[in-house]
DNA sequence: CATTCATCTTGTCCTGGACAAATGCCTCAG
DNA sequence: CTGAGGCATTTGTCCAGGACAAGATGAATG
C-alpha cells in the first residue's frame, strides 16, 4: 500500500520512506531517537513520524560514517557540515591537486556533456592502455566524484550518469580482449547480497583479463550458497569478491570467512574492494585492497598452482 | 550487528533474513502469522522466529504473485506446487513450443557455455537484425528463463549468468550504433527506486537507439526528484520510465501519476515493462508494454511534435 | 607490552493494538 | 442487463516500550 515516491504533503518523509532513502532500519530509527534525541521528527495527526530531508540527509552520512566504523553516539549530535568533514579527512589534501585530467572529466560530467566525457575517457585507454587507465584514471575519478557527490556539489543522478558511462567504456575495453577458453586461472566474479555495486568488478575484471585470466561474472549480489554452487559446477580456480566501502567491516570478514569455509580448498578466495581491508589477514582469504594488487595476485597463482592439472 | 550470509545452525532463517531474501517485510511476516497462521516459525531460545528454507521459498512465491494482484488470504492456504502452477498459467502453452532457438540458447546456459551463449545471440542479432533480435528472441527467452526459475529448474547464479551475457550483446550492439548528437527525440531512459532491474532499459534502448532516438540512460533506481533534475538538465523530450513486473501495479501507477505531475509538460513521459500496463491510462503518460511499441511512439512522436523547436 | 575479563554500546526482535487506504461486494437506478 | 455509488472487509504500515545477544571498549593483570 506504500510506494517509494509517497505524496509527500509538505516536503515531509514517513519513516517507511526514510528508511529507503538512508539506509537505516526503521527499528533503528526509532531506537536512536530514544537514546541520542536524534531524530526527532514532529508527527502527523496519527501520531506517525515525519522527517525533513534535512535528517534523512544526516542519517544518510551518518550511515556511511558507521560502515566506516564510527559509533552514533558520537555522531548524532553532530552538524551535517561535522560529519562532512568527517567524511571527507581520511582522504587528505587531494582535493586542489586532483590533476587536470580528472578535472576535465568533473567538468564534462557537470556540463552533461557525456559524449565528451566518454571521448575523454576513450583517448586515455589508447594513450596509456587499459591497465594504467583502470589503475589510475579511474581509481581517481571515481574517489572525486564520491567526494564530491558527499560534499552535495554533484546530484544523485550525475553520480548515475558517470557510472553510467564508466561501465559502457569498461565493457567495451573488454570484449575487445581475446578469451581463450583454455586460460588459466579461471575467476569467478561476483559480489554478495547486500552489495549492489558492479564497478569494481569491472575494473577487476579488466585487469584480470590483461593478466591472461579466463574471467565469468556473475554480476553483483549472488548468495554465498549460489557462489559455491557455480564455482563448483564452472570448475573455478579462484573466486574474486567485491566489497565496497558500503559494507560493513564486520560484515565483510564474515561473509568472507562464511565463503571460505563453503568453498572446495583448492579453490582460492580473493577478496577485493575498498572494504577488502577490513576483511583482515584470514586464513585462505588473499585480500587485495588495491588494483596493483590484481597482476600480483596472478603472478602469484602461477607460480604456485602451475604445477597440478 | 548482523549480516546477509548468518551463520545458520540448522539452515534455519531469522526473520531479517527471511526479509531480504522473500522480499515480505519484518511487520508483514509476523502480521500474516497472526492472521492466516502461515508463516508458523519455530522459535530459538530467546523466542525469535526461525523459518525454513521452504517458507522462505514460498513467501517469495506469494510476493510475486501479490505484485499481481492475487491477495494474501487466497494464497497462504496453498502449497508451493499450487502457486508455481498459479504462476505459470497466465501464459499458457508455451512450455514445449518456446522455439528451437531458445531451446537451444537455455541448454547452453545450463551447460554453463557462456561463450556458446553469447555467439549464439551474437549471430541471431547478425542474421534478424538487432531490432527483431530484441523484440522476439530476447523476450522469448527471458520469460522462459524466468519460467525456469520459478519452476525451480533453474539456480539463481545461472539467471545472473544469462543476464549477464545478455547486457554484454546488447551493450556492444548498442556501441556499434550511431549516435548524432543532434538527433530527436531526445530520451532519457531510467528506472524508480526500488526498481533494480536494468535489463529492460537496455532492450529499450536499442529499439529507440534504432529508431534514430538520442538515448541517455541514467541506470537504475534514480529518485523521482532526480529523473526531474536530470531531464530538465538535459533538455528531454522524452521521460522513459521501466516497471518490471516485480512492482506491485498500484506502486507503479502511484510512481508514474507522480513523476508526471513534477516533469514539465511539454516533456513527454513514456512507461514501459510488465507493469506498465497496470499504470493504466493515465493522463499525460505513454504506456508502452510491449516493445513493438517503442517504434510506433516514436513514429507518433515525430508527427506531432514536429512542428516546435 | 600482550591478554583476559567486566562493562557499555548497539542493532535487532518481541507483543498486541490501531488505523488509513484500497479493494471487493452489493444494491439500486437507468 | 449495465453502470454508479456506498458499505464492509482486507491489508500493509506504524506505534510503544521492553528485552537481549554480540561486539566494542577499556581497565586490570601477567
Amino acid at each position: 500500500m506504500n510506494v517509494s515516491p509517497k505524496s509527500e504533503p509538505a516536503g515531509l518523509i514517513p519513516i517507511g520512506e526514510a528508511e529507503r532513502r538512508s539506509g537505516v532500519a526503521k527499528e533503528t530509527l526509532r531506537v536512536w531517537e530514544r537514546r541520542y534525541g536524534f531524530p526527532s521528527p514532529v508527527r502527523d495527526a496519527a501520531g506517525d513520524r515525519l522527517y525533513t530531508a534535512e535528517d534523512v540527509e544526516k542519517l544518510r552520512l551518518m550511515k556511511t560514517l558507521i560502515d566506516h566504523g564510527d559509533r552514533p553516539a558520537r555522531l548524532a549530535p553532530l552538524s551535517r557540515e561535522d560529519l562532512v568533514a568527517r567524511l571527507l579527512t581520511p582522504s587528505p589534501a587531494n582535493d586542489g591537486e586532483a590533476g587536470a585530467w580528472v578535472e576535465d572529466a568533473l567538468d564534462r560530467l557537470r556540463r552533461h556533456d557525456v559524449d565528451g566525457l566518454r571521448e575523454l575517457m576513450q583517448s586515455a585507454i589508447y594513450a596509456q592502455g587499459l591497465a594504467r587507465f583502470v589503475q589510475d584514471n579511474v581509481a581517481t575519478l571515481t574517489r572525486a566524484v564520491g567526494e564530491a557527490w558527499i560534499g552535495g556539489r554533484l546530484q544523485v543522478y550525475e553520480e548515475h550518469l558517470f557510472t553510467e558511462q564508466l561501465v559502457r567504456i569498461l565493457r567495451g575495453a573488454l570484449d575487445g580482449l581475446p578469451r581463450p577458453a583454455a586460460a588459466r586461472p579461471r575467476v569467478l566474479l561476483t559480489t554478495l547480497p547486500g552489495e549492489p555495486h558492479a564497478l569494481g568488478l569491472l575494473m577487476a575484471e579488466c585487469l584480470l583479463a590483461l593478466g591472461g585470466a579466463r574471467c565469468l561474472s556473475l554480476g553483483a549480489e549472488t548468495p554465498p550458497a549460489e557462489v559455491v554452487a557455480a564455482a563448483r559446477a564452472h570448475g573455478a580456480d579462484v573466486v574474486a569478491v567485491s566489497f565496497s566501502a558500503m559494507v560493513p567491516a564486520e560484515a565483510a570478514r564474515r561473509a568472507a570467512a562464511d565463503l571460505r569455509a563453503a568453498l572446495p580448498p583448492e579453490t582460492e578466495l580473493w577478496a577485493g574492494g575498498a572494504s577488502a581491508a577490513h576483511v583482515g589477514p584470514a586464513p585462505g582469504v588473499r585480500t587485495l585492497p588495491n588494483l596493483p594488487d590484481i597482476p600480483e595476485a596472478l603472478d602469484h597463482w602461477r607460480s604456485v598452482a602451475a604445477g597440478p592439472r
